[in-house]
DNA sequence: TAAAATTATTTTAAGCTTAAAATAAATTAA
DNA sequence: TTAATTTATTTTAAGCTTAAAATAATTTTA
């Protein structure tokens, strides 16, 4: 710490104290409880109106964007889950009807996971209604909110991800 | 549908197609990544370095805010989190001596939790260099950035609250 | 080619999480 | 004051989630 070779006088506008990021925390704070209020809701709603969870709505969401289907270590980069989990998820939505386990042609290690017929439908039903949920989850930031807080968000997404490759690679 | 009833002509600049929610749907998605990245990355950090889960941390913080301890209830609402999930998760932090749960003194059905002095210290610890972290995290925005997102998400907050509080109050 | 390393997935053990039902104490209303 | 309601917490059952170890197939390397 060389903050003894700050010169501090009355001219100094704000001499900041290192080692305080509280406002960096509350930031972050802020960010988990608005992703923690609308996820619950989406939680909740997705329960009460198709009896689904949101884990399986999530996975069913990358699958509609593959119509071929894809692979698990695919799927769990994009859903930023383990391994693990999605073995016991897909296990379930094969059992409910909704997915389809095939071995890969060309891999045999690897299996492939897609979306049912029925599947789907009845993903492209809730697709539909999530859509309005989260409408009105954002309803009252307009045109400008939005467009600044996504840009805000890119950036805090290249930030997060250079802070965390930092360690690993 | 009454879009058959918007004029559509050259003079118009953007007819905006009802039903298409697809940004607001970006935004959230983004939201929810950047949140996914930084727990993940806190979670796996303070796994690694304190061998702790992020639940036991996020409920130290809460009781370090409140050194008279809080109530089960408080912080099941504080935490976004269900009475049962807390249950669980005070009886194993008990067990490891970070808190205590004694009957409250006015009200019978109450527990009162708050940490021991032991777990204050660990928790301690453990928060300044998750503080530190979190800095790290959102290193790349500047002070302008952190403002903006800030208030943005202020803003989200109040929307998705004013969404949810509709269906059930 | 055989051995070593990597990649894909599953299994395991532990803990987290929820919703719903149950229990118990306090408060309100008749 | 008794009965009804509300509030606080726990229990239960099911599912989600992770990290770490195990298994198996592919790719790389010597």
């Amino acid at each position: 710490m060389d903050d003894q070779a700050i010169p501090l006088d009355a001219e100094t506008k704000a001499v900041e104290k290192p080692e305080d990021h509280r406002e960096e925390l509350r930031l972050w704070l802020r960010l988990l409880t608005c992703s923690t209020l609308i996820e619950g809701e989406v939680r909740r709603r997705l329960r009460e109106r198709f009896d689904v969870t949101l884990p399986r709505f999530d996975l069913m969401a990358q699958l509609d964007k593959a119509p071929e289907g894809m692979s698990l270590s695919d799927l769990s980069k994009r859903m930023m889950v383990s391994n693990g989990n999605l073995t016991g998820l897909v296990d379930r939505l094969v059992a409910s009807g909704h997915v389809a386990r095939t071995v890969s042609p060309t891999d045999r290690r690897a299996m492939v996971i897609s979306l049912t017929e029925a599947g789907r439908a009845e993903f492209r039903t809730m697709a539909g209604e999530h859509e309005h949920w989260i409408a009105d989850l954002f309803g009252d930031l307009n045109t400008k909110d939005r467009s600044d807080l996504m840009r805000l968000l890119a950036k805090t997404k290249l930030s997060a991800r250079r802070a965390i490759m930092g360690d690993e690679k």
